[in-house]
DNA sequence: GTTCCGAACGTTTTT
DNA sequence: CGTTCGGAAC
């Protein structure tokens, strides 16, 4: 232990040693924060601390298992297998499922993926006969998410006459009854969403104190990796647990904090010092990971943020090649050039293929160049996407064991009972529904007693309905006997889904039924670790559980010597020597809807920091100037990130005097210092400050860390709103008058604002020539 | 109730 | 361009 101890530099080894209290250790790029952590949790465990009392929180349930092997190799594998560890959302989907009934869910509850949520909401509109083009069931369904983040239930909802005129304003008055159904359908399927794990986990330590007290008493030790990336609903639970002890830890890096759009909370980080008594802060700031010119590159562009720690990344490495930024002609030449360069590293200095990372901004990046590594025989392995878990074929296999372990499962039952084909039809099923709510029983007992309902049912058609209770049934007795390969044997042969696939002789189809091997291959692989897992539960569930939270990263396929492809969401916390960051191009990178605000964009170029420390030694830009974007060749200008890099750490490998730059976006027109104004119609007392944005005071406190003296400029206020203009704010127009505007679309000179008038009514304008004054 | 075809839509990013 | 969804024909 001393050994690993000693090898740390100073400002690691001191969090390290702070076994108790509130402690926050800002970490920047490459500083060996996972080092840290790993280190600090082994010597708790040395120090007495019974590893049942750590609770660590990681970004990836892969970043969690590495971890405990890590700290099993210090302390003990026996030892680190007691911890808890993993993402918030497996840790704590872990704990509810052994107290489900406190809250009326079974401990054996389904969660719905992402794809579920937004099949039951699209559902659930169709069912109310509600127009589809205006309650589009992404976004009424991302709007229940961030609800659900920021711990608004319906009944909140309903008290709050705020939201619900935001919808009526948006033309979506009907907006609580779907939320309120949706919610009431997911407990009856006996189903949690991924928000719910956190917001169900908010409401049962909120409504019993005593299993509060419980795990309070439990996780003593608290640490929270990633923890500018948190949302309200994770804050709110890190922070009643550790309320007792106090013996928080969190790591993380403001800079790097790119989640924003799904809830993330960066005043997590930046107020952690304003909630806890006596906070020790501490930083690590030297960089072990890149060459000089890649920090120092990184360094510059998040110089150009406002709203950010001031902390000095630094490193003692060498100064390293420059980075290159190379130009092309179209998106299949980019794909080309990045497979060549990649092919010639390789022989020029004899490396694997893991050296390799190709990162971009959206997954459909993705095609070009697979095509081109493909052509050159180089092994690839793409992260994210569609994942294996998601595929269809996979899915229809997952939700015939869903239904073995939680028959509620509505959405499970709607995607197989008539797969394959056994006619049951729409028509029935929209009887069931209409029955379920008669009768309130769930499909499946509805099912069950079919010949006791009154659904408008004919004879024929309930005997298949009952055949397919009976073989449900009969999986479920198998279950109790057989493990999940085995089951899963069974159900492809039993329900002829092989056979189904099987059919279909294209390429497509042949490449289903492989991923159908894979399913089964990983369920042995469970089967045998699950032999030594202690606590393991009934292996169906377990499983179910595991896929449901898994991420593309979490799996890892053993064999790879691959390049890796994925988005830069995904890089976080990875590092390779050879990086490509492809697509740097204004519109996708930043991304054209991340323009309009200071604050996106920021959040942009933070994400643009993430790619580039991610490179060990050689990074490469590459930018087009066309692009396939929706089938459609577009033209395509390099993005203002390439020049806010300190120019002395690029090299040109095209030439740079045809950048056909638009006047760089002046960066004033993006102040906005006083959007409080601007942003809502009547702000309300007591308001906390827009997210993303620290006011003056938690900037100065967290400065206070290590005062260094940079002056943020106060910018002058804007002459123009066009780029600020946010849904619910009231404008006026010179012909026709007063109104609010509802929605926003499309981006740069083609961006329209709907706008509903006073007098006149709805109305889409193009800002480019609409002259519009804010007025609230 | 099933199947097939065309329209519509989409691209940020994910647990 | 690729996917998904809904409508129409069988």
């Amino acid at each position: 232990m001393q050994d690993y101890i000693s090898q740390l530099n100073d400002a690691q080894r001191e969090p390290v040693l702070q076994k108790e209290g509130p402690m926050i250790i800002i970490a920047g790029a490459g500083s060996g924060k996972t080092r840290v952590l790993t280190i600090r949790i082994a010597y708790l465990m040395q120090q007495g601390v019974d590893p049942f009392n750590i609770l660590s929180l990681t970004f990836t349930n892969k970043a969690a298992k590495e971890m405990k092997k890590r700290i099993g190799d210090i302390v003990g594998a026996g030892q680190a297998k007691n911890l808890w560890m993993g993402t918030f959302h497996s840790v704590f989907a872990k704990l509810l499922r052994m107290e489900a009934d406190k809250l009326g869910y079974p401990s054996n509850f389904t969660i719905y993926d992402s794809q579920d949520s937004q099949r039951l909401t699209s559902a659930i509109i169709k069912e109310m006969g509600l127009d589809k083009d205006v309650y589009k069931y992404k976004q009424i369904q991302s709007r229940i998410s961030s609800l659900k983040n920021g711990l608004i239930t319906v009944r909140a909802y309903y008290n709050d006459a705020d939201l619900q005129e935001a919808d009526a304003m948006a033309r979506r008055p009907r907006f609580g009854e779907i939320y309120k159904e949706y919610v009431e359908r997911c407990f009856k399927a006996g189903a949690m969403d991924f928000d719910d794990l956190l917001l169900k986990t908010n409401e049962l330590i909120n409504r019993f104190p005593e299993v509060l007290a419980k795990y309070q008493n439990r996780f003593q030790y608290i640490l929270v990796d990633e923890y500018q990336d948190t949302n309200h609903s994770q804050y709110l639970i890190v922070k009643a647990l550790s309320d007792k002890f106090q013996n928080i830890c969190v790591v993380g890096d403001d800079a790097q904090s790119i989640y924003a759009f799904r809830g993330a909370n960066i005043n997590n980080i930046l107020n952690f010092q304003k909630d806890y008594d006596n906070v020790k802060a501490y930083r690590l700031e030297q960089n072990y990971r890149s060459t000089k010119n890649i920090v120092e590159a990184a360094n510059s562009i998040i110089e150009h943020n406002k709203t950010k720690l001031d902390k000095v990344v630094w490193t003692a490495n060498n100064d390293g090649p420059k980075i290159i930024v190379h130009r092309l002609m179209s998106d299949a030449e980019e794909g080309r050039y990045v497979a060549g360069s990649i092919f010639e590293n390789k022989m020029q200095h004899q490396l694997d293929n893991g050296k390799f990372a190709i990162l971009y901004r959206t997954n459909a990046q993705s095609r070009a160049m697979e095509d081109a590594l493909r052509k050159r025989d180089i092994p690839y392995r793409i992260y994210g996407g569609l994942s294996f878990y998601q595929r269809k074929e996979v899915k229809d296999v997952l939700a015939y064991l869903r239904l073995v372990v939680n028959p509620k499962d509505e959405e499970a039952i709607k995607r197989v009972i008539n797969y394959p084909a056994r006619g049951i039809g729409a028509t029935t099923m929209d009887r069931l529904i209409a029955a379920t709510k008669h009768y309130d029983r769930t499909i499946f007992e509805v099912m069950e007693n079919i010949d006791r309902v009154d659904a408008g049912i004919n004879s024929s058609t309930k005997t298949k309905l009952k055949n397919f209770v009976t073989m449900i049934k009969s999986f479920q007795a198998l279950d109790l006997t057989q493990n999940v390969f085995e089951l899963t044997e069974y159900v492809l042969k039993k329900t002829a889904l092989l056979t189904e696939l099987k059919k279909d002789g294209t390429q497509e189809g042949i490449s289903r039924i492989e991923n159908m091997e894979e399913l089964l291959n990983g369920m042995r692989d469970f089967v045998e670790g699950q032999k030594e897992v202690a606590d393991a539960r009934g292996a169906l569930s377990e499983f179910l559980e595991d896929v449901a939270l898994a991420t593309d990263l979490d799996k890892d396929t053993g064999d790879d010597d691959r390049v890796s492809l994925m988005t830069i969401h995904l890089s976080k916390g990875l590092e390779f020597p050879y990086l490509y960051i492809v697509g740097m191009e204004e519109d996708l990178f930043p991304s054209g809807m991340s323009m309009n605000t200071r604050e996106d964009l920021e959040e942009e170029r933070r994400l643009f920091y993430v790619a580039l420390t991610r490179a060990e030694h050689q990074a490469y830009l590459t930018y087009t100037l066309s692009r396939y974007r929706w089938g459609k060749l577009v033209d395509a200008e390099p993005s203002r990130f390439i020049t806010e890099i300190n120019q002395d750490y690029i090299e040109y490998t095209t030439p740079i005097d045809n950048y056909r730059y638009k006047p760089l976006m002046n960066n004033d027109l993006w102040d906005e210092p006083d959007k409080s104004k601007l942003r809502q119609s009547k702000p309300k007392n007591g308001t906390p400050p827009s997210v993303n944005q620290p006011n003056e005071e938690q900037i100065r406190k967290l400065r206070k860390m290590r005062p260094v003296s940079r002056t943020t400029s106060n910018s002058s206020a804007p002459s123009g709103f066009e780029g600020d203009l946010q849904p619910g704010m009231i404008v006026e127009h010179a012909r026709f008058g007063r109104g609010t505007v509802v929605n926003l679309e499309g981006a740069g000179g083609e961006k329209k604002a709907e706008i509903n008038f006073n007098v006149g009514g709805l109305k889409k304008l193009l800002l480019r020539f609409a002259k519009l004054d804010v007025v609230g």
